[in-house]
RNA sequence: CGGGAAGUAGCACAGCUUGGUAGUGCACUAGUUUUGGGAACUAGGGGUCGCAGGUUCAAAUCCUGUCUUCCCGACCA
């Protein structure tokens, strides 16, 4: 059983992220290949990650700015590796509107190079640093295959852009965006990710080191949820990018970059969601309750009235579904859009002086006194299912997490039930190659001060230098 | 970018083999009765059949190309 729109998610887990996420009205497909329109059931989950993040990004002294989409072709061509690294996904404009261009633009795949070309003019003295920079915008990757949020040709994302003065400044700016990306999975989006190096095979194009936020889905398979680059000095000097330092001398900057996307709606989706529709966790469900009114009754419409009121103005998003809409529609609807606290207020509940209060992570419906105290019975429930989400996550991250200590290990589990292999690696890239060839597993992330599970590489047996989480990812 | 499947009303599909007035269900609109898990009746509205060529007196139907979507692989936030 399962709303009749959906596949189960245990028969067709791709079908089903798709039926979800049309269900749900998230976004819809459009004219161009992998590019979607993010509909209004959708966006309101990403301006609710917006606000947050946001408010976080201010708190530790960022600013919002806004750079050009295009990019000349000279100027993303002067860093070689970040060049290479992007070349078969930029797109490119070849024709303007009246007159041919003088050289090819790029739109944004990434805007390390706009920002350097914009700082090369506004840093001179160590005075002028740091600058912590941030901007909320579109870019496009002409990706082959593409999916709805996961891995779209068009996205929106943050990009943060810093520049330090001294190396130790970038490496900390670097370490805490990763803190609040890995705080944000888990306190708001209850997402246990794990955080981590990505390897250099693995790494961004042109940073010195990436870290990584890894999450995993319901079906074993990883997702790269937000990165965090430091860049030491090379973007500087490719765009030379210089400051008079302390000493009264020339010097390149630090400079970092880190980001999350639309893709994290994507991972919302396959950890909580079920065969019923969409699951949101309530810090970040746009509406957080809704009010059902049951027949057409004064009491009634009074009563919803009433708790709406008293639940917005202790600062819960909450609305009352006054369509004419049968009761069993509004439930289902509710249901699918993942509301996470359902009010259902009905003639006959008030007449016992009750009302029916159901939690959409679990289905179950409770009852309660009609003039209980809505805000705190509500406030207590939202917690609850907030921690619940996080805990039934956390346990499926455990069940689908593996230690491999050979080949074997590894082809056994990536054969049975991919999910998140813990395994001691030489640090040889052949190695990494060797086990890419079982099922397209790569390493997810270096894990800093990991125990070590073994003495030995997982892959071949030389003495292991690393302890690494791998997977197969989206 | 390779292999497979599919595009006909907002959605799900029939019609195509054998060319000849574009259909069904859900959704939508109006009215009435309803309302505790996707209400009922009555009356309506909506489609250059993905797009572009071609064959033909005539194309949703046959041919060619192209775009898009889904699934499976190679590349990626």
């Amino acid at each position: 059983m399962g709303n009749k729109a959906i596949t189960e998610r245990d028969k067709d887990f791709a079908q089903w992220y798709t039926d979800v996420v049309r269900a749900a009205k998230l976004c819809d497909y459009s004219s161009v290949k992998g590019c979607m329109v993010i509909e209004p059931n959708g966006y309101a989950i990403w301006e609710k990650m917006q606000e947050i993040l946001d408010k976080k990004f201010k708190e530790l002294g960022h600013v919002n700015v806004a750079m050009p989409v295009f990019i000349p072709e000279n100027l993303l061509k002067k860093e070689g590796e970040l060049v290479q690294g992007f070349a078969p996904e930029v797109a490119w404009v070849t024709q303007g509107g009246s007159k041919d261009l003088e050289e090819r633009l790029a739109f944004r795949p990434t805007s390390e190079t706009l920002f350097c070309d914009y700082y090369k003019d506004h840093i001179s003295s160590y005075r002028d640093l740091p600058k912590l920079y941030n901007q909320w915008c579109n870019v496009v990757r002409w990706e082959k295959e593409t999916r709805p949020f996961l891995r779209s040709r068009e996205f929106w994302w943050q990009e943060g852009h810093t520049i330090h003065a001294t190396e130790e400044e970038a490496k900390k700016e670097t370490d805490q965006m990763m803190e609040v990306y890995r705080w944000f999975h888990h306190e708001i989006l209850a997402i246990p990710s794990v955080t981590g190096v990505k390897t250099e095979k693995e790494k961004f194009a042109g940073a010195e080191y990436t870290l990584t936020n890894e999450a995993l889905m319901y079906n074993g398979v990883a997702l790269q949820s937000g990165t965090s680059h430091y860049f030491g000095q090379k973007f500087a000097k490719a765009y030379d990018v210089k400051f008079l330092n302390k000493d009264n001398k020339q010097e390149y900057v630090y400079q970092t970059s880190w980001g999350t996307t639309t893709r994290m709606i994507g991972g919302l989706i396959m950890v909580h969601s079920d065969d019923y529709g969409l699951v949101l966790p309530p810090r970040i469900a746009p509406k957080q309750v809704v009010i059902i009114p049951i027949g057409d009754d004064e009491k009634v419409d009074k009563l919803c009235n009433e708790y709406k009121d008293k639940l917005s103005r202790a600062g819960i998003d909450c609305y009352i579904d006054n369509t004419d809409k049968s009761p069993g529609f509004k439930f289902a609807e509710a249901e699918v859009n993942g509301i996470p606290v359902r009010i259902e207020v009905g003639a006959r509940d008030l007449a016992e002086n009750k009302i029916t209060v159901a939690r959409r992570d679990t289905r179950e419906k409770l009852t309660t006194e009609a003039d209980t105290d809505i805000v705190t019975y509500v406030k207590v429930l939202l917690d609850t299912i907030q921690r619940d989400m996080y805990d039934r996550a956390k346990e499926r991250r455990d069940k689908l997490t593996f230690e491999a200590h050979n080949l074997e290990d590894m082809e056994r589990i990536l054969n049975t039930q991919p999910g998140f292999i813990h395994a001691m690696w030489c640090g040889d890239e052949a190695c990494e190659n060797r086990i890419k060839e079982i099922k397209g597993c790569k390493s997810r992330c270096i894990v800093e001060d990991g125990e070590r599970i073994d003495d030995k590489c997982v892959c071949c047996g030389k003495e292991a230098k690393h302890h690494v989480i791998w997977g197969i990812q989206y």
